[in-house]
DNA sequence: TACTAGTGAGTTGTGCGCAATTGAATTGTG
DNA sequence: CACAATTCAATTGCGCACAACTCACTAGTA
């Protein structure tokens, strides 16, 4: 019932509209997901795990804050994540000296040398996907205005508390 | 360092055009989750209950087997989320009579009478997105072809294994 | 009829993401 | 200088996602 495919403006098809595409957004992240896990498997990484790497083989030492801010995420999720990855031998956690409230996360060695075979992984991805640059500049550009406006709705909607 | 915005293709840019696509598609998936976060809180769901809500106010009644098709989720995911929406009075669970081993879900009156509180989320939701129809009908096929690809990209994956 | 696949939910364990809180270090201000 | 406000990381608690496993039930077969 209410299979309407085009454009409808009643309730019922605004439900079904809007759970197309947050739907499928969820989906694509959660395929994607699925692909990185396949991928990253050889590195013994997980992809939030392979985000912080990509983030640190760039930066070369970071803050948790700093780190945060890049990845958008919050200590809660940072900290656990980079004890993992210090346990796993690949990055080095230190308090700053010069701020005793910061901790900065370096590569070791062996982190560093795993940026060698990540080299791979994009490559690896991209094939699988099929998509062209064009279609993934595309996306990247749809995605990029799509969450800005959510994180300035979001921040409006905070406001709107005040 | 290797600061190549444009079309590169050695490894350090393809790490970087990856990064930038898929960490594209995470943090609209998060940006979109806060703001469904905060659209939901009255109706007292997380965004995933919220979606099966909306496969249960579609279909009336459903096996957890046929939901996870619907979710693309497996009953590691389903069974607790089931038993929360259970505790909160939206849905009955009960095992099939016709297979014992099927347990079938279904709202209750409340959980029915939810569905009109839940009417005004979509809409709020796109609001704050501010794109139009054609902006999200492209992202919607986008991420549909991307998916496909990604499914059939694991497929293939998991096959080559064999 | 027994015996073996195979199927459908559920459980356990791990990791991510986020809200809320804690505690230590720093900064700002009287 | 002393005291309040802020900042940064860590921790706790909850829910989602997924892999691996268990267990009851069903279906297919000798």
């Amino acid at each position: 019932m209410t299979e309407t495919p085009t454009t409808g403006t009643n309730a019922g098809d605004l439900l079904r509209l809007e759970h197309q595409v947050c739907f499928a957004l969820h989906n694509a992240t959660r395929a994607f997901g699925a692909l990185y896990r396949d991928a990253l498997k050889d590195l013994g990484l997980t992809y939030p795990q392979y985000l912080a790497m990509l983030a640190l083989w760039e930066h070369d030492e970071l803050s948790v804050k700093r780190l945060g801010e890049l990845l958008r995420l919050d200590s809660g999720t940072l900290s656990p994540l980079l004890k993992r990855l210090e346990t796993a031998g690949l990055v080095i956690r230190e308090r700053s000296p010069l701020d005793e409230r910061s901790v900065l996360i370096s590569t070791t060695a062996a982190g560093a040398a795993l940026r060698e075979q990540a080299t791979r992984v994009p490559a690896e991805v991209a094939a699988r996907t099929g998509f062209d640059l064009d279609e993934m500049r595309q996306l990247r550009g749809l995605l990029a205005r799509l969450t800005d406006r959510l994180d300035t709705a979001n921040g409006a909607g905070a406001a709107q508390e005040c």
